[in-house]
DNA sequence: ACGAATCCCGATGATTTCAGTCGGGTTTCA
DNA sequence: TGAAACCCGACTGAAATCATCGGGATTCGT
């Protein structure tokens, strides 16, 4: 199990932008500077904007910068917007589980999916950027 | 962030397993009824006895059996057993982040790495027989 | 008005992972 | 001895991942 670079690569650029919230668009180029690859992205902060977490401008002068305050964007949201939502099993999604409704691991797959959302989306950037201890 | 099939079929082979935990060494034919495929399943096994969670039975009238009691084995184990370890990022894990050591998505990851191992080492295979509540 | 800076976006290509199969080998029971 | 069963490495086709490419559309500053 594991993230892939999409959700990692739009961590680091909205860390990024929560650092630099207070200065104005911030280019496509200066995020890259993390050694992200640009076109790349470039894509991912357009699912970033599709998912309501930025904001762009556009012509000279233009960039990208957060859409909401840093405490009311959280990894899950992140994560969400780029990788899509967690999904461990289609079964405890969609329910269309062929071993019907008392298959034991359904529940487990519907409890885990449940608790680590639960993680995820209680972890804001500003969290992050106060280095609040994890724990 | 989603699970393999490696991960699925293993735990519905295993639970299986549990049910049958008094019934001697089970087939592969007779665990692959679960419409899991069968040669797969055989390689799924393989990994599983190589991790010390199931016991196996050459020759004629033989199976695969639990290695531990059900409560001794969690979800972790197979999980671990046949997708590898969680691995949420190399930094997280490597810990040669080219970020350096205080870049905050790094303790994020380290903190959701440990979250969710912990949760998928606290559902047993017994408290999932049992129908025990998750929450 | 123009050119540079910048975002927008669909198509394409390379690489890797996943899911599953195949073929042959070994062990054990009856 | 033969059938039942596990063991195991190699292989393959399909899909996902990780980008790159090329052109288009906006906007700013002069």
């Amino acid at each position: 199990m594991k993230l892939s670079t999409r959700g990692k690569y739009a961590l680091y650029a909205m860390v990024y932008l929560a650092q630099k919230a207070d200065e104005g668009p911030q280019p496509l180029r200066a995020i890259a500077q993390l050694d992200l690859p640009e076109q790349y992205l470039e894509q991912l902060l357009g699912s970033l904007r599709k998912a309501g977490l930025v904001t762009t401008v556009r012509g000279a002068q233009g960039g990208y910068q957060l859409a909401k305050a840093p405490d009311e964007i959280t990894v899950g949201h992140i994560i969400d917007a780029t990788e899509g939502p967690l999904n461990l099993s289609e079964c405890a999604t969609d329910g269309v589980c062929p071993r019907g409704g008392d298959c034991p691991t359904r529940k487990v797959w519907e409890y885990l999916t449940n608790s680590i959302n639960d993680l995820l989306y209680s972890i804001t950037l500003k969290s992050m950027l106060e280095s609040k201890e994890l724990k």
